[in-house]
DNA sequence: TAGTGGTCTAGACCACAGC
DNA sequence: CTGTGGTCTAGACCACTAT
């Protein structure tokens, strides 16, 4: 576990959790060391407050700078949440959101369902927010996937979710102007459905979609529109849907908070 | 894109960048700010060296530890990987590895590859390391999933992935004792194909596999058998197979470097 | 040897939460 | 008001890299 094999001791003298300031392995990672231990053990459960800085630097007799830094690595590894005037916190378990890869099947756009409502159900209150439609010059990267030429132009949607009003996840959604000119598409309520249903109604009939997932750190934006704690990566998703003739007709990028998320795939062994 | 409105202001005074002190925005923030547009905008490109913190203290008239918060702020965003003794360095583009989900169709165990080497075609030099392989007592997750009873046993199998040698992926597998007895997987080397062609021998014939997909901040030993620099998330993929009677029969949790990787997958619009 | 980042100290003042 | 974490200063010594 340690990266040198001098492995933290917890020893307790007079109330004071010892450290070897000689030891190769620096203070504040043996501070963070214990403190891990002690989560991971769970005599520091979630939801409990860590013992404040100024209690840290007398049990280990160190400087506030280096309780400092240790739990700077602990928040970075997400183990815990720092709040402003109260205390560093234990996080709690997320409450996992599981969405299945069905939940684009034709039976939910039948049923007048778009994509985030299908996947909030029986989890929450949904709801879109920051809703910004409008067309834009397709870049590079956009008209190699639509086959597109130059300057031409996409329809673009920009949204964040909100589940019983806390946002779980930014949107961008693109289609080619040209399909979705004097559409519900260009509209700010695409209808029951969704662009989806709008797409099959204008006769591009979908056929497939792929999906590629990624996750790597927010943006400063991104975590305040998300309301990310500090040390919690994202989940990317980009899927792009194809019609029958395996022409793709809309592509959206999502970014979720990760550790709230697990995506199930399901596929054949063939 | 700032919290509060207040932009950093890039302005050069005698060569100083002036950061405004009494901003509400703290002034390591301005600091990373700054240095952040200079990555994006491509005047600090990936490989380039940032200025020393000697430097940065000159440049912004700040204290040392206030231009190391700044570089901390950008390593946790794991825009810059920070070299002992050499500089701080604008990360570059990892090499992104596509996996696709085809990688455990039957055409691959039949012409003898297993999944890691399937995926590794034409990209690099596959091999394993601190392969571990052992019957352990089944933790009631395990036992779950398998519909196992109390007490019971699975064979274990905990390795890593090298391409080219750097290693890429942590892997543990596992398979009811019960189905492992006997065969080849209790063995180092499970033979062409791998795990799912001697289930497969054994009358397990695969019928589809679930994989869900999280991210996470990866704990410090992990890190370190990944070697992942400060900042980088990883993937985590369960995947469990499962047979022609809907019997889960093996189960292999995978953790990746996360923004060298990118799941690709396909599913039918149906 | 000089320059770099890594660690640590001992202070200071501030903003926020809760009594 | 007290206690909490957030920011910042001005030093110090160390370990690593390159010359």
């Amino acid at each position: 576990m340690n990266d040198n094999g001098s492995a933290s001791r917890r020893v307790s003298v007079d109330g004071v959790h010892v450290v070897d300031k000689t030891a190769d392995r620096p203070v504040f990672k043996q501070i963070a060391d214990d403190l891990r231990i002690q989560i991971e053990l769970g005599s520091l459960a979630p939801g409990d407050r860590l013992p404040s800085e100024t209690q840290l630097m007398d049990l280990y007799r160190v400087a506030r700078m280096t309780v400092r830094q240790a739990l700077a690595s602990l928040k970075a590894e997400g183990l815990v949440i720092p709040e402003h005037g109260r205390g560093v916190f234990v996080r709690g378990r997320p409450v996992v959101r599981r969405i299945a890869s069905d939940r684009f099947a034709r039976r939910h756009r039948e049923a007048g369902q778009a994509a985030f409502i299908a996947e909030a159900e029986g989890v929450g209150a949904p709801s879109v927010d920051e809703l910004e439609v409008g067309h834009e010059s397709a870049t590079p990267e956009l008209r190699e996937i639509f086959a597109l030429p130059a300057r031409a132009r996409v329809l673009a949607r920009r949204r964040r979710y909100l589940l019983d009003g806390q946002p779980v996840e930014l949107a961008a959604s693109y289609v080619p102007s040209t399909l979705a000119k004097g559409t519900a598409i260009e509209q700010r309520h695409t209808g029951p459905g969704g662009i989806y249903a709008r797409l099959e109604e204008q006769g591009h009939t979908l056929a497939e979609f792929t999906e590629e997932v990624g996750a790597r750190m927010p943006s400063p934006e991104e975590r305040s529109r998300l309301r990310l704690p500090e040390g919690t990566p994202v989940l990317t998703v980009r899927r792009i849907a194809f019609d029958t003739n395996g022409v793709a007709v809309e592509l959206t990028d999502t970014v979720k908070a990760a550790p709230s998320y697990v995506l199930e795939y399901r596929f054949p062994a063939m």
